[in-house]
DNA sequence: TGAATAAACTACATATGTGTAGTATTAAGA
DNA sequence: TCTTAATACTACACATATGTAGTTTATTCA
């Protein structure tokens, strides 16, 4: 009933948060990451150069958030900037040898959040839930 | 593995955020709270009078973020704040008319949440994830 | 082609969170 | 009882997001 998804939409928020808090204390020792640094510089990494556009729509976010968050990791030098040769509007962000490095750096702190996961969801569970999750961010999409 | 877990963690936050943007999208437009503000004037309505601190507490946040939002919800007239008569250090915070009447009005807009997660997960998977979440929950209190 | 529209980015106000440092009050122990 | 430690809150600096408005460049179509 309605109650239930309430508490569902709550819950699900809440373990977000807390994770997020988590992870971002174990990278904080280790790299010189935030996790939301982590996942704008993985879709960098992964997708080569990109515009900031194409990182907005990735992670769901306005470009005004975007700009602010390559503005960051190009002060950092975790990447670079130059205007697309294509289009005079957009840019095209790339990642650095530092970019990789720290990318690199996360893997090892990201391991405890995997165990805690890994420790008390099995394989199965954590099937399951991938699928229900994904089934729910595509029935955002329309 | 590593890689798939790795995978469930961003998921899952992009799940997260993914709902509480159509969530504060639809609230926007009905009521005049924020879901952020929805969560913490839910627990001051159900647990009476209540201090900042416990507030924080149920949400897992820093007292700083709860002060930030019971001052907003002060001048908004959702709560109401008077010192505690055993603890001269803490405040008693509790919910006024008109925070009952917007809470009341973001049932409306929150029906839109639900027919999302109704029309995606079925009873059944929607136990198995809340189940599965309040594990991971539990695992992160310790 | 030229005007209207769309797209990519920038700038700024605001909400919401962390984290650290400081203040006032309470509680605890020698 | 008196000092010390803990607790509840406040104040700030900063990260991260939305949302709106404005600029520049591309695209479309009459």
């Amino acid at each position: 009933m309605s109650a239930s998804e309430h508490r569902l939409y709550f819950l699900l928020q809440r373990v977000a948060h807390r994770l997020k808090k988590r992870a971002d204390e174990a990278l904080k020792e280790s790299a010189g990451l935030t996790t939301a640094q982590a996942a704008a510089l993985s879709i960098i990494a992964k997708d080569g150069p990109v515009t900031q556009r194409f990182v907005a729509d990735k992670l769901s976010q306005r470009e005004s958030a975007v700009m602010t968050m390559t503005n960051r990791l190009l002060a950092a030098g975790y990447i670079s900037r130059k205007r697309s040769s294509s289009d005079g509007r957009a840019w095209e962000v790339a990642i650095t040898q530092k970019g990789l490095a720290a990318l690199s750096d996360i893997k090892v702190p990201f391991g405890e959040i995997n165990a805690v996961l890994d420790k008390n969801i099995d394989a199965e569970d954590a099937e399951r839930l991938a699928a229900s999750l994904k089934k729910i961010l595509s029935a955002l999409d329309e």
